[in-house]
DNA sequence: TTGTGACTTGGAGTCCGTG
DNA sequence: ACACGGACTCCAAGTCACA
């Protein structure tokens, strides 16, 4: 499975897990809403620096995004 | 500390202990030897797709690269 | 062997909308 | 609430010469 593929599955599950839309998940990370859809659909190739806001407003460390379930 | 300077120390580390160079690194992951240079000193914003290439040169779990240390 | 500045080009990231 | 598309800006990708 490849790198896009981990970081769509593990943000898309701490999101429901927190209740969140992606829109709400935009607005904290300060990332567009259709640039979260891009990630969970795996059609983005986001830089490290939106990894790193996106994990702070899921309150998970960066390395948690990459871990294999 | 940031998302870049946890990836600089990770790959750097990573790096000395398998006796790599940069310039060797970076033919294992098919990246200029100054692109890594640039990430080792946070002066890079990568994509994830970089990062899945050289976590593959360094033989570890894309995690790894963003473990706190 | 590594650091660094400069450069071009493609894609990261935003904003508008639709069903 | 989400998938998807178009148009746009600007930075990352990729490379080079030189210190």
């Amino acid at each position: 499975m490849g790198i896009r593929k981990r970081l769509a599955m593990n943000v898309r599950r701490l999101r429901k897990e927190r209740g969140l839309s992606q829109e709400a998940l935009g607005h904290e990370a300060d990332v567009d809403r259709t640039y979260v859809s891009g990630i969970e659909r795996c059609v983005r190739n986001p830089t490290i620096d939106i990894v790193e806001r996106i994990a702070k407003a899921l309150e998970v460390d960066e390395a948690d995004l990459f871990r294999r379930i």
